[in-house]
DNA sequence: TACCGTTAGGTTGTACGCAACTGAACCGTG
DNA sequence: CACGGTTCAGTTGCGTACAACCTAACGGTA
């Protein structure tokens, strides 16, 4: 995951150093800072909703989809039991969500909104615009970071394990 | 943090629903999800070393600029002090880094390399071609996401807090 | 020199994220 | 029907992340 040397590095705007390993040269480097920080950003506009950003990210996907197994939900969030378990414990605990084993299949359990869940969601409209807002980046330059990252969520997928 | 509808949705890939809290139109969740998932993928590849990918970000820091400060390890890889400690306490117990308080200033500990930790090294050099291998990302498309990272980067560091 | 605000690093508590495991429910086959 | 493999949630343990707080050391000023 490393920009390699290339024979007109001026065409880089970081001109990197000979060594292969310097940090400013390692892609998912630049990768996990971006996102601890852009997240690090939601954090004072999400507090005002009880959210973390993982149970906005669930929120979501609930105001989305309706009624979701916890199965469906690490789909869509590629999240699996172990996180997802505690994470709808507390959004439950919180009264946003509520548990209930599937009807035709016992293994699954669906969460659902509450109507304190349901009604969160108006609030949290304004959260991408403050974003967006604090951050201080143009449409055109999230459009571009979202087409760059679209082949890493589709190459990751079919990735050697 | 979200991609607005535009006028012609045709230019886009993902298509955009119409609505604003869609999941695929949460730049902040791709790029979590992305980070996530690459990283992932450098578990197999830091295991054998006994690295974790925040502890392999400490010694690339370290292999490029020698000893430093707790701090400058924190300004260097975007970590605070909760963090970096524990992380740099392990590194330690594997025998990788050494720590002892600067003479001129004895608030300020020094992390620098183990003989261990500096033979660690070249066995390093080759976790990231065997990671972007595993990704199967060409070099075009990981210059074109560090680019459109930088932006990012730059943006957090000037937003408001 | 004594004082006081600042800085560096560490600790505590909470919340992910994931590997590994557990138990219950499901399902195909004999 | 019985049984063995699979699937779904949940739990445990470990390692980040980060806020909030603590202590020691520093440094300027009266």
């Amino acid at each position: 995951m490393t920009i390699e040397a290339r024979p007109t590095p001026a065409a880089q705007e970081a001109a990197p150093s000979e060594d292969p390993l310097a940090l400013d040269r390692q892609v998912c480097f630049a990768l996990a800072v971006a996102s601890r920080n852009v997240i690090g950003l939601y954090r004072p506009a999400l507090e005002p909703l009880g959210l973390t950003h993982p149970q906005y990210l669930v929120m979501l996907a609930l105001w989305q989809h309706g009624g979701l197994s916890v199965k469906e939900l690490g789909r869509l969030l590629q999240l699996d039991s172990g996180t997802l378990s505690p994470l709808v414990k507390r959004l439950t605990i919180s009264g946003l969500v509520t548990k209930e084993r599937s009807q035709d299949d016992e293994r699954s359990v669906v969460v659902s909104l509450t109507p304190a869940g349901r009604a969160l969601r108006q609030r949290a409209e304004a959260v991408p615009h403050e974003v967006v807002a604090r951050l201080g980046l143009s449409q055109d330059q999230l459009i571009t970071l979202h087409q760059a990252l679209l082949p890493v969520l589709r190459a990751v997928e079919h990735a050697t394990p």
